[in-house]
DNA sequence: AAATGATTCATACGTATGTATTTATATTCA
DNA sequence: TGAATATAAATACATACGTATGAATCATTT
C-alpha cells in the first residue's frame, strides 16, 4: 500500500502498472482540462481511465498529486523545449541579438505543438496557467521562473530601447494572448476547422512582436507595475 | 416559497430582503472569483454573506442561477458602457474612422473601472470569461455578440488594410491580454502596489493597438481560421 | 513450490454537497 | 385587527466526495 516508496526499475514493474498510470494521466488530462480540478471527481477519473477507484490514490497518493503530475507531465517538457529552441537560436546568431519574432516563436511554438500532439493539453493549460489552484502554484513557479528570466534577458538585448519593466509587462500581455489561443485550440476537435498548418501561430507571433516593439505609452516614472511573477504561497 | 414569481415593487419589499440578495451577490462575487464555481459551496456562500442557507435557493432558485446573476450583474453594465463609449467617440468624430487606440480603449476601460470599484470582479471575469461553465455560455454569448460586431465594424473602418478575419483573430488575442491583465488586477489587494492610475491600462492599449496595426504575417488564402465566436451549446 | 511484494478490486467511512421541506417570524393589505 | 404573504431559519434527504481498509490476484524471486 505504500505509494511513497519510490519507483522500481521498469523491467521489474508488472506489465500493466504503467498502463494504469498512463491511462489515469490521460483521463485526467482530458477531464481536468474540460471541467477543471474541482469539476472532476475521482470516480469519474477512474471510470474514464477504466481503472479501479483505488488505483488513483494507490499510484498517486491523492487527487492533488495526480493533478500536479498530470499538468507537469507535459508542462515540463514544453518548457524544456522552449529553452532548447531559444538557446539553439542564440548559438546560431553568435553574439548578435535575436529578432524579436524569433524569441517569441521559441516561447509559443512548444506548447502549440505539444497541444497538437496531445489534445486536451491546450485546455488544461488555458484553464490552469491563468489562475492555478494553490497546490499547483509552487511547482508552476519553480518551473516557469528560470525560463522566464532567460527569455526576458533575450528580449532586453533585442529591445534595448524598451525599459525592462515594460518588457515584463508586455510579456505578460503576450502570455494572455497565447492562453487565449490555447483556449481556442482546446475547443477544437482534432482535425476539424483548424488545419494545424501553423498559420495562426505565425499571426500570433506577429501580434506579440508588434506589441513588444511599440513605443512606451507613458513615461517610465509614471508607470506603476505589477509584481514580476506571482509568488507561490507558503509551502 | 415560490421564487419564480416575479419581482414585487421595491416599495412593497421588506426592509432587508434587498440586503439579503445583495449580500449574497457580493459574497458570491468574492468567493466565486477566488475559487471558481465548483470550488464554493452554498454553505460557504451563506456564511460569507451572513444569511441563512435557505436564503440562496429561496431568492435565486439554484446555485447556477445565483452564479449567472452574480456574473451578469457587473458584466451587463460593463458591456453597455463599452458600447456607450464607442458610440460617443464615433459621434464626436462624425464620419471619420476612429484611431485604433481609441477603439481599444473603449473596449477595455469599462471592465477595468468596474473591477476597481468592485474588487473581486476582475478575478470573476478572468476565471469565467476564458472557459465559462456551460450554463453561463448562452447568456455570455447573447451579451457579448452584438457588441463584438459593433467593435469589429469600427476596427474595420480604422484598419482598411487588414482583412476582417485577421481583425477578428487579433481582437481575440487582445481579449487574452485583457484577461491576463484582469488576472493580475484580481490578485491585487485594494490599494496595494497598483496605484490604479491607469498607466498600465494605457500600456495595454498601446500593446493591443500595435498588434492590430501590424502587417499580416501570412497571405490571406494561407490562413486557416477559428470560428468567429464560440457557439453556445443547446439551450 | 513457496514466498514475497506489488497491484487490483470491492467496499466502507466520515463528511460535504445542492436542494427540499417545514416551522417560525416578520411585513403588508383588507 | 386579522388574514395573507413574503422572508427567515432550521433541519432533513439523498447523493457525491476523497480517502482508507483489507482481502484477492498477479508477477517475480528464492
Amino acid at each position: 500500500m505504500n505509494w511513497t516508496m519510490k519507483k522500481r526499475t521498469a523491467a521489474v514493474q508488472p506489465a500493466d502498472a504503467r498502463e494504469t498510470v498512463e491511462r489515469l494521466l490521460d483521463a485526467a488530462e482530458r477531464l481536468f482540462g474540460e471541467h477543471g480540478y474541482d469539476g472532476v471527481g475521482m470516480r469519474a477519473l477512474a471510470a474514464e481511465a477504466k481503472v479501479n477507484l483505488g488505483a488513483a490514490t494507490y499510484h498517486f497518493g491523492s487527487k492533488e498529486t495526480l493533478f500536479v503530475a498530470t499538468f507537469m507531465r507535459r508542462f515540463r517538457s514544453t518548457n524544456a523545449e522552449r529553452l532548447r529552441l531559444l538557446q539553439a537560436a542564440e548559438a546560431e546568431a553568435d553574439g548578435q541579438p535575436l529578432v524579436v519574432e524569433k524569441i517569441v516563436d521559441c516561447m509559443i511554438r512548444p506548447p502549440y505543438l505539444e497541444g497538437l500532439e496531445h489534445p486536451g493539453f491546450h485546455a488544461l493549460l488555458a484553464r490552469n496557467l491563468f489562475m492555478p489552484p494553490p497546490f499547483l502554484h509552487a511547482a508552476l513557479h519553480r518551473e516557469l521562473e528560470p525560463n522566464a528570466e532567460v527569455f526576458i534577458a533575450a528580449l532586453r538585448r533585442s529591445l534595448p530601447e524598451v525599459p525592462e519593466d515594460l518588457i515584463r509587462l508586455r510579456t505578460m500581455f503576450s502570455m494572455g494572448s497565447l492562453l487565449m489561443f490555447s483556449v481556442q485550440m482546446g475547443k477544437m476537435r482534432p482535425a476539424r476547422g483548424l488545419k494545424s498548418d501553423g498559420s495562426i501561430l505565425k499571426e500570433l507571433v506577429r501580434f506579440m512582436a508588434a506589441g513588444l516593439h511599440s513605443a512606451p505609452a507613458v513615461r517610465a516614472q509614471d508607470r506603476s507595475s505589477f509584481p514580476r511573477l506571482p509568488k507561490p504561497p507558503r509551502e
